[in-house]
DNA sequence: GCAGAAGCCGAGTGAATACTCAGGTTCAAG
DNA sequence: CTTGAACCTGAGTATTCACTCGGCTTCTGC
């Protein structure tokens, strides 16, 4: 179900900087753009990147192959250019949640970082397979990659801040773990029908505290001391 | 990187019961399926399903394609034949792990069943791509889904057996949690050094018996009660 | 109002690749 | 040994799809 790019890749190996091919000077061709950009990520969440041709990305756009490969050099870009937008929505995201304060606890920060990022996708459809490595071919994958990244820079620093006893490499690993949790579960509740999503969203808080107190535990946390152990399951929508 | 299958599906839907388009009878064809098999399994590794095309799989298990469409009706058909040899794989090592012994806690049944699957996806590198959507085929999106229903339904059947308490629904969506949480980290875990991959398996144990902690604890477990907290790091290699 | 730049169009090109088929070879049963 | 079935072969077919290009239209600065 798709087919390879052409990629003759002229030995001179393009510098991969410039995503458009030509900066659009009028405000018809910047529009065309971004409808193209829209249509792209409305076809790329509803069919896939294969089915989802150029020239059918172009005729939904209400424009034409040759106008989309003026501006894009090849379909790759496309897509690039569509995680640009998503990293950079998800950068804006996270200057609104306040994370170095010294009194955030754990058990605040993770459902505020859940929450958000749950209502981000909730949002924005295409991003969850675009973010996701579901779609092979490689700028894809490094876009999906340099988000995971930038997630895992984040958490670490939290980590650091409230842990430094903690060993970088340790902080790391324990770092990785949490992103992948976050990412895997958050993904697996983007298929879900809306009233598990939300139980599910609540599980993935669990996890990643639970996650933590078992391998750093806080030394001050004194909460889970199995005696307040509430033994019936709240929150379960039958 | 891929092309559409022809895909013209004549209109009567094949009952996709059977993988093979025919019954090998000689020895001689039987040993040209095996080799075409293995070949593919390597090929999808090291390249992926697209890249390793039809007739590089022939070539490179020393045959022709000719002769590989003589028994699979198609691409889909080889790693479909591949994901069944999988499944089955994986079923007979779940056999081998005693789960519904009744005094098997999950600090002992957790790092045992992690354990051998880890130790499977060393020994089968294609496994990992195959069975966890890399490949956007929908019949090897299936086999994954296959894979992971099986996992599903045995953590349930365990948790059903120590906590009886629980809820049906409950119980499903901790299982769906637990195996969607050992599934992701053991794929990150397979893309690792070897010495970074010991570590993060001990992650995956201490990952899924946190959430299991926080999720449903369990009222006999005194072990958490904040009081023996190690509070120095253990077990990280550098 | 004009010249040239920017933008737009879509039929056509080229290359890739899943799959076929006509004809040859090897086996096994009688 | 013979005969027919099973098996094998690989050049060729059909189709898809990313991408180009020559010609047209619209805009903008002077």
């Amino acid at each position: 179900m798709a087919v390879v790019a052409r990629r003759p890749k002229p030995a001179t190996a393009a510098p991969s900087a410039t995503l458009l091919r030509r900066q659009p000077r009028q405000a018809r061709s910047q529009e065309r753009i971004e409808r193209i950009l829209d249509t792209a990520e409305q076809l790329f969440a509803e069919i896939g990147y294969d089915a989802a041709t150029t020239n059918l990305i172009a005729v939904e756009a209400g424009t034409s192959i040759g106008s989309l490969y003026e501006f894009f050099p090849n379909k790759e870009a496309l897509a690039s250019a569509l995680a640009d937008r998503y990293l950079a929505a998800i950068g804006r995201l996270y200057e609104t949640l306040i994370v170095d304060e010294p009194g955030v606890t754990p058990e605040v920060m993770v459902p505020r970082v859940v929450g958000a990022l749950d209502a981000f996708y909730r949002d924005h459809p295409g991003a969850v397979p675009l973010l996701n490595g579901r779609f092979t071919s490689p700028e894809l994958a490094s876009a999906g990659a340099n988000l995971q990244r930038a997630m895992v820079r984040r958490i670490d620093a939290v980590i650091a801040s409230r842990r430094p006893d903690l060993s970088p490499p340790r902080r790391l690993l324990v770092s990785e773990v949490i992103a992948e949790l976050a990412r895997s579960l958050l993904v697996l509740s983007d298929q879900m029908p809306l009233h598990q999503r939300k139980a599910m969203i609540h599980q993935i808080e669990l996890a990643v505290l639970g996650y933590l107190r078992e391998t750093i535990p806080d030394p001050e946390d004194h909460l889970h001391t199995g005696l307040d152990c509430p033994t019936v399951d709240a929150n379960m929508p039958s």
